[in-house]
DNA sequence: CAGGATCCACCATGATACTG
DNA sequence: CAGTATCATGGTGGATCCTG
């Protein structure tokens, strides 16, 4: 019996075109950004519902204040995450998925949980 | 009326245990690998069928021979890439996803596809 | 409270050359 | 063909201090 093994099927195909592949293609940015060690954390966090700042800071444990403004203003600019500041006292600002961004965690949540399931057996070399 | 937008849905967050977010959570390791720069466009070409080092070095459009084994060798060390070398003349190399890289694609996939019909729209800021 | 600015260190990455 | 070895570098990310 000939069969090739672990071959996606043709539908999950077809919607993938060959640019992802070219050096040049756009998609290489924008999976940069949001596969990003604190861009994955960052979008989950905020798809549980809307978060502060201070809040993220420390949902996102082991985050530099640097790198919390960074990536979240990569992901404000991508239309992935909206900033609303509050102009109360004391001042605050509260971070939320765009609709596009929610289309996005989507897709990420599952990959985050599969990891979180199978990376004990995979550091340990367990089948 | 009062909704909280682009929250997901509770079916959904279930399986996502807080762990994730802890510094020293094992899927943090893991998501570097599955999500690094390389490392998706490697399990990606390889959900399409098998390949060989020298198809995949041509494949994965820019990257280099160093970062191309580096890969390999960490989505082979994870038991997600199959490493098996032919004792033909000339000699080659035939990489494949196990099982778990094959469930790993499933998910991978549809995030890549997803990165790259919306980035035209993302990086020209386009709602 | 929510950042901005600056400095610095290191590691990931790349280029090149060589080998089993 | 399928890598390994070595070296150079630059960009990511952290620490610290400062501000609206």
């Amino acid at each position: 019996m000939t069969m090739e093994a672990n071959v996606l099927p043709a539908h999950l195909k077809t919607d993938l075109a060959d640019g992802v592949f070219a050096a040049g293609c756009p998609s290489r940015t924008v999976l940069d950004h949001i596969t990003s060690k604190w861009g994955v954390l960052i979008l989950v966090a905020l798809s549980e519902g809307e978060h502060r700042w201070s809040e993220l800071r420390r949902r996102a444990d082991g985050i530099s204040e640097k790198m919390l403004a960074q990536t979240l203003k990569t992901l404000e600019r991508d239309g992935l995450v909206l900033r609303k500041p509050q102009p109360v006292i004391p001042p605050h600002v509260d971070y939320s998925l765009t609709d596009r961004g929610y289309e996005l965690t989507a897709l990420l949540v599952p990959l985050v949980t599969w990891a979180y399931n199978n990376a004990d057996d995979i550091l340990n070399g367990r089948p």
